[in-house]
DNA sequence: CTTAGCACTCAGGGGTGCTGAGTGCTAAAA
DNA sequence: TTTTAGCACTCAGCACCCCTGAGTGCTAAG
């Protein structure tokens, strides 16, 4: 059987008044579609013919047609009308992202949260960087008594510090010489390098500070991992509650948990695969949890070899045309925001006590 | 009518088992209590009497009884047996106290999930501090191009940093001799004492750093102001989904909006007149849409002047005795945590880029 | 003061029947 | 050949009703 034009018309009719009402669609409210000028039963017809063809689905004889899988996923590719974002839309999207947003643990927290509101979806914000980050520079500071701070500037511009209690009395000069060591020798290496050998190496020529050198290399590397990582927040989960899909309680609770940060450890492989803008319809998704819903993601560029990613789970009958329009153009923006040339610039950080 | 000691009897048998059941308990169902030596007559005459001091309601003539608020109030002031922690909860409970935490705000949210995950139920978790912390000292650390760190160590022992593009030349020595001016003269001051007095005088002796002035002290007042800050966090909310009282998703949603914003905002403020373990019943409450709840809140101390408070919210009919025995645990051990002699102490921080 | 007994109430579950939206098929119209 | 009108059929959802059983209050006897 063949696709004709009618036949894809009547699909993304089926498709588009199924997002609107998540309720199945009969013959009679398409033909009452304007630009439709078919009775019902040519509409059945072609129905018929449809859910044969495996876009359209049952849920009882005598009810109307849902899309299946195969259908969402036609539409998505071919059918579905572009969806222009409104200049409210991109005004709430733009002023939502230009807060300032400092570190990237909060970054990825708060794009979730922006994400979720601007879509009314549950998302997930990922960010990652793999390697390139090395140390710049060491300093270390007398802080009092009988403590140090330990400042390391890293290629990315990010500075961290510890407080470092001293095993041993130093005095400012012994301070200076250890610096200027660990400048000399530990600056712009690769988090590999920092091995047993190294270590060996800077404590035979530390002089009074040998002592120190552990545990500050411990915390450059403990620094540079963390770099390094894999940054993923979620929010919005309870938006599902308002959706008919989820009015029962028991189905909601299932994706509301799977949809925690830990059940989700393995999303932020998928990332490598994703380009553009991508959507997962129903059983093509990445976890068996997800089957019965759709996901939208789209990657983004952060500068300094990171990437990120925004991404929506909903229902499989979810307005694709309008939350991948937004989901793009907030990477787009985000995008653009990590390409700025750097205003002024200007980093902060703060650190706590304890270990 | 007297409250005789059967009277309370029966109405914390009732209590107990709405708490296990969630169901209105019969007459009946109290006579097959052990220790209950009373046929289910007896039983429903004190009931009905119970019922006219208001201590229990009937949400239908031919339903049992619920405990009505006056009755719960009752019950955890008076009847409540108390709840001992097993080993197992003690030490699930110790083990994930121990995890590190490093930030304040970080902290807070991992209480705040801590705590959630050890009753169940949704937890909020408040730490705050007002006033009392100063800057000890300054440090400027010349940092390439151009730029510099400033970093500041703080009274209560945190460290922050930030990196200021300098708007002029300077070297070394500079930089020497403007740290040590900032030190002179605004150190161990009060956020209050920040103003543009002091500014118009340290900016008059600082030469040729004068322009870097404005910058570092607006930078030091941000962070003051920081510390003295509330931070909150909630957690859990999706826990309310579990419970039989909200399989009406309508219900759930509310609450959890209620939960989730900072609709809560007014929460701190509550914070000074709690005292030990508090419980709010119902009508008791807050705010108003938490009024058919309860809410168990406990104070704790971080050192520093701060003060922390955890608490759960939950329906009306929760375990009591179990929720303020673990919440009582955790505060004291979160007390005894922060008031633990500093171990080798390191602290650690991190800091972004951009303003 | 306690308890057995009895009449009464009422929420909730299980059937029954109706309604209306939707279908497929057929035969007539275009 | 394609479209449409008409008709018989299906079935989820709702309203209705009845019945059951848990629970009650009251009374009178122990």
């Amino acid at each position: 059987m063949e696709l004709t034009e009618r036949k894809k018309k009547v699909l993304r009719s089926v498709v588009d008044l199924y997002i609107r009402t998540a309720e199945p669609v009969g013959s009679k409210a398409i033909t009452e579609l304007p630009d439709m000028n078919y009775s019902s039963a040519t509409i059945r017809n072609e129905m018929a013919e449809l859910t044969a063809m495996g876009y359209l689905e049952q849920p009882h004889t005598s009810a109307g047609r849902v899309p299946s899988a195969v259908g969402y996923r036609l539409y998505v590719d071919e059918l579905m009308a572009e969806y222009r974002l409104s200049i409210d839309e991109t005004k709430s999207i733009n002023s939502a992202i230009e807060e300032k947003m400092n570190k990237v643990d909060k970054m990825v927290e708060k794009v979730a949260r922006l994400v979720s509101q601007a879509t009314d979806l549950p998302a997930i914000s990922v960010a990652s960087r793999c390697g390139g980050v090395t140390i710049r520079r060491f300093d270390l500071i007398l802080a009092g008594v009988g403590s140090i701070i330990v400042v390391l500037m890293l290629s990315s511009d990010e500075v961290v510090n510890k407080l470092i209690r001293l095993p041993v009395q130093m005095d400012e000069s012994d301070l200076k010489i250890l610096s200027a060591l660990l400048n000399a020798t530990m600056t712009d290496l690769d988090i590999s390098a920092f091995d047993g050998n190294l270590l060996e190496r800077v404590m035979r020529s530390a002089g009074a500070g040998a002592s120190l050198v552990p545990v500050i290399m411990e915390f450059a590397v403990d620094t540079l991992q963390k770099q390094c990582g894999t940054n993923m927040a979620v929010a919005g989960q309870m938006r599902i509650l308002g959706l008919p899909e989820y009015r029962d309680v028991d189905k909601a609770q299932k994706l509301i948990t799977s949809l925690d940060e830990e059940s989700l450890a393995g999303l932020p492989a998928v990332l490598n695969n994703v380009n553009g803008t991508q959507v997962l319809v129903g059983p093509e998704n990445v976890s068996r949890e997800l089957k019965d819903t759709s996901v939208v993601m789209t990657k983004f560029d952060i500068g300094d070899g990171m990437q990120g990613m925004i991404g929506v789970v909903g229902p499989t009958r979810m307005d694709y045309a309008k939350v991948t329009a937004r989901l793009s153009y907030f990477a787009e923006s985000l995008s653009k925001m990590f390409a700025k040339p750097e205003q002024p610039q200007i980093a902060e950080g703060t650190s706590g006590k304890e270990e």
